[in-house]
DNA sequence: AACATAAGTTTGAAATGCCTAACAATGTGT
DNA sequence: ACACATTGTTAGGCATTTCAAACTTATGTT
């Protein structure tokens, strides 16, 4: 029995039922499918794979539960998620839905190490001097103004810490 | 015969196909074959189906060529690929093969509205004053330091506002 | 021209992930 | 406790994408 990479589509169903198991006591069938915006039959079909995997536990008709291994993934790909959506919608001042929807297909794309590297960036913006709020909305004026950077000067006494 | 969209395979093979059309002569089974990592008859079926949606011209035997609008769909491919291979090797500094992995699957995953945002970012850091290398420098510092940003000091006035 | 090799196709099958329709279990209200 | 609504499952089917095996066409060599 080879250990097979898990798809995009079961990650998407673990993270589902890691966010339904934060939220409600009970995590069912119906508000699998819901969340996933599938049938019933679906989930029925993907919980018989799923705990084949030893990803979650599922006896017909019970609640579903998460082992480990499942609770490990679906909190991965949860992190993955607001990495990126906080990236779109923070740097790059996407509409929040449309984000979840990009982020919700990209977070199966980038490896972990790619993420650390974004989360290392967005704290770098954020937090450090030059790179941060200020200098973030230069960023946005410099998108307004349709992409002509007139808007793109930094104040001298910035440019003097920065050019060092 | 409604117009449905193209899955993101059928992108992909698009775009294999405007790059082998700009690196050969023509354009062959074998060529598209190896370039995704598939086998022959994959291939043909493929075309088969790009050929019935009107995005190649393809008959048995014969060399493969792009419509006009295969060609626009396999062109924006090769612009996001661009467009994200770059932001991962230049700002995140990710290995370029990784990156070319990465943005392979990412391609598929945003909107051009995304592209462009990202692409006014990387244009924006790479030609502003004290969001280009200079400040790109630090970044790099900053993440080679273990996320200890030595380089990374908030001047008094600036903390004060990010506390809050 | 004849033959051998390379390139391409057809056929049939597998894995995924989705659906509808029909059936079965669970749980709620009276 | 019985009837009914809700929830869930099974069965069967469809689309996509892939493959291997067997066959066909094209190309190149002698």
């Amino acid at each position: 029995m080879i250990d097979k990479p898990l798809t995009s589509v079961m990650e998407d169903y673990l993270e589902a039922i890691v966010e339904l198991d934060q939220d409600k006591k009970v995590v069912r069938v119906k508000d699998i499918a819901k969340r996933m915006d599938v049938k019933m039959p679906t989930v029925s079909s993907m919980l018989k794979t799923l705990n084949g995997r030893g990803l979650v536990h599922y006896e017909k008709y019970e609640y579903v539960e998460l082992t480990k291994a499942g609770e490990n993934i679906g909190r991965e790909m949860q992190r993955r998620h607001e990495i990126l959506h906080k990236f779109l919608t923070e740097i790059l001042k996407i509409d929040s839905a449309i984000a979840d929807a990009e982020a919700c297909k990209m977070e199966h794309a980038l490896s972990s190490a790619t993420l650390d590297s974004l989360t290392a960036f967005m704290t770098f913006i954020q937090s450090c001097p030059g790179a941060g709020e200020s200098w973030l909305k230069y960023f946005e004026e410099f998108q307004l103004s349709g992409y002509q950077p007139d808007s793109c000067r930094i104040p001298d006494e910035n440019k003097r810490k920065l050019d060092t």
